[in-house]
DNA sequence: AACACGCCCTGCGCGC
DNA sequence: TGCGCGCAGGGCGTGT
């Protein structure tokens, strides 16, 4: 689920409620995750160490701790992570706990298990292949029109598959990258060399749009996400063809297609998006 | 290199 | 009511 505007809400959101709190103990129910969980090397790096600063790259979280240790979390398709009572109930699919004080823990639930648990040291971080083979943020300067057009030069493959590569950019999920070419009014299928720079300059600009209109909404709550506090999201409200099949367009009433391109549901507008 | 595809896993909504 | 099927926000490995 979480795309980059999910991660963000959720990176905030523990930002004010866990920053500068030492965590107290880790527990690992289940180790099943994409990658297995190493309970030794997380308890042992984790426990007793304060948070300093929580950051995002990609769709990772990044929570960095005292002792150079960073704690790498993923939520897949279907993660959360959310401050909770110890006292509450714990609920089905909590694979990871984290120890807070004033009774409360950090609970990582994951009932697809597509997500993932980790610890590096700094040193460990810099060299990760995770993390080395990540394009640019799309928030950053350094996502341009013209990166893109460089990086597109040559390239058969559909414009949405392009957009949805993490070595290119990151944090753009199916949403996303559905949401964007409508705004930018490009057809998902369009070969990404092909695009001219007008094309381009309409994109980059959309996909940062949508991404900060889906950050001040706190995100898109489909089914389950929520923030660190448990909050849904609002921006599934704003969606013009994510699911949307069959229904008006909201610019000129044309009905919204879906196709499939890598395998993925893709949703446009045959009439604006060209 | 670039690209297509299948798989990891559980839950949900749909049609029958 | 129950069953089987297809589908779901991501990422990685493998094959051509």
């Amino acid at each position: 689920m979480p795309e980059l505007p999910e991660v963000e809400t959720v990176r905030r959101s523990l930002e004010k409620s866990v920053l500068g709190q030492c965590i107290e103990g880790v527990e690992v129910i289940d180790t099943r995750l994409r990658v297995p969980v190493r309970t030794r090397r997380l308890t042992s790096r984790v426990r007793g160490k304060s948070i300093r600063v929580i950051r995002r790259r990609s769709k990772y979280l990044l929570i960095e701790l005292d002792g150079d240790q960073h704690l790498l979390i993923h939520l897949g398709m279907s993660g959360r992570l959310t401050l909770q009572s110890v006292d509450e109930p714990r609920e089905k699919h909590v694979h990871v706990c984290f120890q807070m004080p004033d009774g409360k823990e950090l609970r990582f639930r994951d009932p697809r298990r597509f997500g993932m648990v980790d610890v590096l040291s700094g040193a460990e971080l810099e060299v990760d292949s995770r993390m080395v083979s990540l394009g640019p943020e799309p928030l950053s300067e350094a996502f341009t029109a013209e990166y893109l057009r460089q990086k597109a030069a040559g390239r058969q493959a559909p414009v949405k598959n392009f957009l949805m590569d993490a070595r290119i950019v990151v944090g753009v999920g199916n949403i996303y990258a559905n949401e964007s070419l409508f705004r930018a009014q490009v057809h998902p299928k369009r070969a990404a060399g092909r695009l001219g720079r007008k094309s381009w300059e309409r994109l980059a600009g959309c996909v940062r749009q949508v991404l900060r209109d889906a950050i001040r909404q706190g995100g898109t709550t489909l089914n389950d996400f929520a923030d660190g506090d448990g909050n849904a999201g609002y921006f599934q409200v704003s969606l013009d063809v994510y699911d949307c099949e069959g229904e008006p367009c909201n610019v000129c009433d044309a009905p919204i297609r879906r196709i499939v391109l890598g395998g993925r549901s893709t949703y446009y507008c045959p009439r604006c998006q060209r």
